[in-house]
Order: structure tokens, then C-alpha cells, then sequence
DNA sequence: GACAACCTATCAACTGATAGATATACTTCT
DNA sequence: AGAAGTATATCTATCAGTTGATAGGTTGTC
């Protein structure tokens, strides 16, 4: 049997799923089967599916902020971690051709429930907030060089990510967002 | 009554549709709607969905070659050229919060048929041969500045851009967009 | 009379969602 | 200790609505 408790599995079976396919690309049924359970059960621990959706949305950015704060401790510069974070983005797109569950998320907004959408901006806001901190301390230590403000810089740097992770799933390759990323890094680097 | 024939009516209220929705957003009976006819109607021009979808992503990267052909001999300087390239998608988000159709699909590639990931794939790299040729004219002009290979500066132009339409969507705002471009640009100017 | 472009009518499959029964485990009271 | 009650998590069965798709009839035009 599995260990997790069954709302941990549903949300696994739906973050893979909407990863891959949408938040449209999945059913109540699709996560029943993955679980192991029925689809009335599925209902009884997130009534509808935007309740699951916000949940869904919730966990990823709860476990981003874990993560990335973990980071700000173990890795020195200022550079390894904003490599890590890409680092990790790549993973999901090695990993059966994931996309961000925020970056597929976001493209589907006009799809999704006000909740929903209000959560996603949050995950979105957080990660532009970490990569401008990062910015910011890479350029007092002079290892990082950048004009302008760090904000809009962070949010570039977060769209860059993103929009690569979209190509590189569409090509089945992780390549468009390694070049990407080492592009990216190359504009920060410190003269 | 509309002027336009049945099918093109068709592929227009798709593109809208799929632009804000997604492409498992919508129905053959939605479009049957805004048309104005019946939904065996719409599958008398488009058999099944992925013909339809096939149609519409062929139609949207030969218009986008149109336009960027006739910018070429239209905009004299090669950064003239990629901001209007970039207006362009500005446009997108403005009007109804629209994203790039083959942004979206492109998300949401693990849930569509090969052969629309194949037309899609073809847009992706004409867009991208495109800004190459852009910024090798322009840095031959010394007009533009970069480092590296054309084509991997092209691609992650593209992929800012098209993440930070995402990003503009969901904030319901075309600023994040208009940031990244700035600073996109700002990337690339010659010292 | 042939063809294109529409129509009506219908299909099976799937969707999110609900009502109500059942089983199991933990409290609480005698 | 044992009975009774309560909460949690699952089940079966079913719903109405939507989906993509098809068969076959109708209309209008060259």
C-alpha cells in the first residue's frame, strides 16, 4: 500500500497530470483510477475541481518557498542559487515533460476560477520577490551586474524560465532551457 | 450578415477562443454559436478537433510570417523591427487578455496531437530564424549588441516574451510585458 | 444532376457533482 | 470491559449536462 494519505495521492495524481495535460486534461475519474479509489471519494476530500485546483496551487507554491529558503541557507553565492533554481525547473522538464504547474496554469487563466487565478499570482509574485533578493545580494557582493531596477529584472529572469520551459517541453528536449538559462546568466554576470 | 466564408469565421472565433480558453476550452458547439451555425456545420469544414486545431496553428504562423516579411522591408532598423515584433504580442494581451495561440498550446502540448505539435514546432522556429536574422543585421548595422550565437539569444528572446504574455495575462495587465521587453532590449543594446 | 454547404437528429462517452449506504476506528458513558 | 454513539473515509448508484462525432436529409447554385 501506499503510505501517503489518500488527499497527498490525489494531489500527486493531479500535479503530474495537469503538469502534462492542463487543468481541462484531467478528470475526477483520471485521479480515482492513478489512486486507486472512486471518483466519490475524490469529491469527498475536494468537493469541486476548483477547490482541488486551489489546493493544487497552494501545496506547489508552500513547497517552492520551503525550497528555495532552504537554498538561500546551503548555497553561497548569490549565482549558484538562482542556478539551482533553474536547476530545478529543468528537472521537471526532464521528468516525463513536465511544464511548471504555474507556468501551464497561468497560460490557461482565462480558464480557471478567481481563486485560482489570485493563488497563481502569489506563487508568481513570491518567486519574482526571491530572484530580485538574490539579484540584489549578488550585486552587493559584486558578483552579479545588472541595470535597472531588480523587480522588473527578477520578473524577466522568472518569464525567461518559463517560456523556455514551454519550448523545451514542445521539443522534447531540455536543451532550449539550458541555453536559455545560460544565456540568462551570462547578462548577470559581473564584468 | 458576415462577409467572410464560414470557415474562416470559424478559424476566427477558434483562435479567440483557444487564445483565452485553451484548446480543451472550447467546443465545435461553442463556435457553432458565434458563427452562427450548427455544430455538424463546423464539422462539415473541420472533421475532427485536431484538424481544426491543425488549421488553425497553419493559418496563425502563415499570417505571422506575412507580417514579419512585410515589417522586414517595411522597418528600416533591426531594433525597430523587434519592437514592433514585440508591440505585436502587446496587441495580443491588450485585446481581451488574449495569449499567443501557439504560447497556450504550447503549454498545453502534452494534450494535443502530434501533428499540431509538429505545425507547432514549425512556428517556434520561424519566429526564432526571424529574431536571428534580426540581431545578426543588427549587430552587422552596430546597432545591436550580444555575445554568443544569434540563434540562442533569438530563442530566449522569444521565450521572455512569450512567458511574460503569460505572466501579463494572469495579471490582467500588459505591464509585465512592456517590462520585459524594455529590458529585453536594453540586453541588447549596443554600447 | 452534381456538388457544396448547410441542416435535423442522434449517438456513446465523458464530465463534474450529489444522495445515500456502508465500513472502520475512536470516544464516551454505563 | 463492553455497549452505544460519533466522525471519517470510503463505497454504489445515479444525475443532468457537455463533448466530439456521425448518418442522412435539404437547399441552393452552377
Amino acid at each position: 500500500m501506499d503510505e501517503a494519505s489518500a488527499q497527498v495521492r490525489i494531489l500527486d495524481a493531479a500535479e503530474r497530470l495537469c503538469q502534462t495535460r492542463g487543468f481541462n486534461g484531467f478528470s475526477f475519474r483520471d485521479l480515482a483510477e492513478i489512486v486507486g479509489i472512486r471518483s466519490a471519494s475524490v469529491h469527498y476530500h475536494f468537493p469541486t475541481k476548483a477547490d482541488l485546483g486551489k489546493a493544487l496551487i497552494t501545496r506547489y507554491r508552500r513547497n517552492m518557498e520551503t525550497l528555495l529558503e532552504d537554498m538561500e541557507r546551503k548555497e553561497r553565492t548569490a549565482s549558484g542559487r538562482i542556478k539551482r533554481f533553474a536547476g530545478m525547473l529543468r528537472e521537471i522538464v526532464r521528468d516525463e515533460n513536465r511544464m511548471c504547474l504555474c507556468g501551464i496554469l497561468a497560460a490557461e487563466s482565462g480558464a480557471i476560477s478567481a481563486e485560482m487565478r489570485a493563488e497563481l499570482r502569489r506563487f508568481f509574485e513570491y518567486c519574482e520577490r526571491w530572484l530580485a533578493r538574490q539579484l540584489e545580494a549578488g550585486r552587493d557582493q559584486g558578483e552579479i551586474a545588472f541595470r535597472g531596477a531588480a523587480g522588473v529584472a527578477a520578473a524577466a529572469m522568472l518569464s525567461t524560465l518559463e517560456g523556455a520551459m514551454m519550448t523545451s517541453r514542445l521539443f522534447g528536449s531540455d536543451k532550449p532551457l539550458r541555453d536559455a538559462t545560460q544565456w540568462m546568466m551570462a547578462q548577470f554576470a559581473a564584468a
